[in-house]
DNA sequence: GCCAACGTTGGC
DNA sequence: GCCAACGTTGGC
């Protein structure tokens, strides 16, 4: 089983909104790199760390798992949505999401600031490389950081 | 709000 | 295919 890393702005849904949801679609993603991870690695039942970016904390909250493999992204090819691709076709699609089911809050935010101070986590893509709204997450890294507490 | 990093676009 | 211009991400 796989792990990763979801960002995500809690403005627009944060872990609660997850949490209310139970299972939502986790769409609108339009970077390549971040697409060839949905599309061809992401799995039922992988594990995934929810991230809050661009707010006032941002850090890993909680988790979530992936609840269907990917499929293209209904948002692509509906003209009023702010995801519409016009390039995309229903025969070919260009990018592709996944549905995630909530799992966990931690009981406190794991802030950035501590995981790039974490010995541990130095390799984390999220402190090597930042911009990259889904990336892959090493099992010892997943271990370290699911071994906090919860809520 | 600033700005660094970096991805994308498009002219040539 | 190069690379300058431009847009976006995202921490601070």
């Amino acid at each position: 089983m796989a792990h990763w890393l979801f960002k995500t702005e809690p403005d627009d849904i944060s872990l609660d909104d997850i949490q209310r949801a139970g299972t939502m679609r986790w769409d609108g993603i339009r970077n390549y790199q971040a697409r060839n991870f949905l599309r061809d690695q992401c799995a039922e039942g992988d594990g995934v760390l929810i991230y809050h970016s661009s707010c006032k904390n941002v850090g890993i909250v909680g988790t979530a798992h992936i609840a269907t493999a990917a499929y293209p992204d209904p948002a692509q090819f509906d003209a009023k949505s702010p995801y519409f691709d016009p390039k995309a076709s229903v025969d070919a699609p260009r990018w592709f999401c996944v549905d995630i089911r909530y799992h966990a809050h931690f009981a406190e935010l794991l802030p950035l600031a501590d995981i790039k101070a974490d010995p541990k986590l130095q390799e984390m893509v999220l402190v090597k490389q930042g911009r990259l709204s889904v990336q892959p997450v090493a099992p010892a890294e997943w271990r370290h950081i699911t071994a906090r507490a919860y809520r």
